[in-house]
RNA sequence: GGAGAAGUGGCAGAGUGGUUGAAUGCACCUGACUCGAAAUCAGGAAUGGGGGCAACCUCAUCGGGGGUUCAAAUCCCCCCUUCUCCGCCA
């Protein structure tokens, strides 16, 4: 959520940040609900003040003689501001209630760094690794080995859920764990705490990281509870501290969660319908960060580092892209997306999406700091990113390291964890 | 799911209708003492909104929401959470 003050001291420049977004929002609008909002407080409060003063006079008067003439007179002026102070509350609140809604849909501000463009199109690459580890021969596509080996089975999944979801048998069911925990050392050995937190979350997590009330179409949802499958580790993990006051010593603060997300992938129908690319239901580790404001840049460096060293340790060829302004996540102020090689597809496909948040989703999920000796508390900044989506490296091993025999090679990072040099 | 108890500041813990935003203790900050520290003494200090250059003023907040009253941490209703017992269960 931005700050409305923000938004009043920097008009101009929030309006055409927004712009770069493709975002046409009137400002404007949210600063003349605000000067609403704050004229009907100023009233309210000082009749209130007013109304408070009377009842001291009575509560006085009381103790010297409970039958005082004035106070009934007291009493009636008493219950004359009550009622104006009814009616201003009452607006108050319906012009608060405004002014919030409408915060709630505005995404955040992008970086100075973050480049201007409007879509995919005008994404910049930072750098690419691992050139010398594509194949050479021609790849079968990561489904079509899959099948043939018998370990990832589509068909079945389609009776007993729906289309979009996978049954990993055998070989694929023993990696995808083996990816996992792997994962996941290698994040505890780099400083993250593990959570394995709910993978249903009620609707003021989802609002805290700005899934929601925007977004709720492409959520799984249990009307029933105010329950909603987990998009991303994202979600619960950073909603960790919602409403608390960190210490500032605590931070930074870094969580590695792996969870299954769940995608209603609304509007993407005709898209990467075959395969692991883009299930309903998928295996993702995920690294959050809370920091402190100064520290965000550096330690979303630090975090996509993080991310890139499981696909270097993996032998994975990828490319690092800083997403355009037009491209950018909702409440993301800064984003680099992970790309792997796909050698069936001959492209590199998203396999991980680190952003620095600011302070956006500590507003929204009202995530403090407080410094000690220091008066007040301050907004903390979040960052994640994946690291990686499971199911996307399969994919990714599946063809880098398809021999031309039609077996596939285990990483040598992974042999440990599956005891054997070979999937057959 | 049924029965009971409880939810107060960073923590512990008083407070059952009126200058209580809230005693006390711990932790914290400032000053004094000290060569320095500890101990001791004196003082300060909650969070959020609004106004003011500022000193400061003002409103709200005792799990959440509603109600009674001139006045609610305190009384009433609903909800949430935690604990205990019973039931069910991986």
């Amino acid at each position: 959520m931005l700050d409305i003050k923000l938004i009043r001291q920097n008009l101009t420049e929030c309006q055409t940040a927004l712009q770069h977004r493709k975002e046409n929002i009137n400002l404007q609008d949210l600063i003349d609900l605000d000067d609403r909002r704050r004229a009907t407080e100023q009233k309210r409060s000082s009749l209130e003040a007013e109304a408070n003063d009377l009842q001291k006079q009575v509560g006085k008067l009381k103790q010297q003689d409970p039958d005082h003439p004035t106070i009934e007179q007291l009493r009636q002026k008493a219950n004359e501001i009550k009622q104006q102070v009814a009616d201003l509350s009452k607006q108050e609140e319906e012009i608060k209630q405004q002014l919030h809604q409408q915060l709630l849909t505005i995404p955040n501000l992008p970086h100075p760094s973050t480049p201007i463009g409007q879509s995919e199109a005008d994404n910049q690459t930072v750098r690419t690794w691992g050139e010398e580890y594509k194949p050479t021969h021609p790849v079968m596509p990561h489904w079509e080995i899959g099948e043939k080996m018998g370990i990832l089975d589509f068909e079945r999944a389609v009776k007993i859920a729906q289309t979009r979801f996978v049954n990993l048998v055998g070989a694929a069911a023993q990696l995808e764990r083996a990816l996992i925990n792997f994962m996941l050392d290698q994040h505890i050995k780099a400083g993250y705490g593990e959570v394995m937190p709910p993978f249903l979350v009620n609707s003021q997590s989802l609002q805290g990281t700005g899934q929601l009330p925007k977004f709720a179409t492409d959520a799984f949802r249990c009307q029933e509870d105010d329950l909603w499958l987990i998009p991303t580790a994202e979600v619960p993990v950073t909603n960790l501290y919602r409403d608390e006051i960190l210490d500032s010593e605590a931070l930074p603060i870094k969580h590695c969660a792996y969870t299954p997300c769940f995608r209603r992938e609304a509007g993407s129908y005709g898209r990467d319908t075959r395969g692991l690319i883009r299930l309903h239901q998928f295996n993702k580790v995920e690294l959050v960060k809370f920091v402190l404001p100064g520290e965000s840049e550096r330690e979303h460096e630090d975090l996509v580092s993080d991310a890139e060293n499981i696909l270097q340790l993996l032998r994975l060829p990828y490319r690092v892209v800083a997403l355009c302004t037009g491209d950018l996540g909702f409440s993301a102020m800064k984003c680099y997306d992970l790309e792997v090689w796909l050698p069936s597809a001959g492209q590199y496909r998203e396999i991980s999406s680190c952003s620095n948040f600011g302070d956006f989703q500590a507003r929204r999920a009202n995530l403090r700091y407080k410094t000690k000796g220091k008066k007040g508390t301050e907004f903390l900044h979040t960052l994640n990113g994946s690291a990686l989506a499971v199911g996307r490296t399969m994919c990714a091993i599946l063809e880098n390291y398809q021999q031309p025999d039609g077996t596939v090679l285990v990483p040598q990072a992974l042999q440990p964890y599956l005891g054997r040099e070979y999937l057959v």
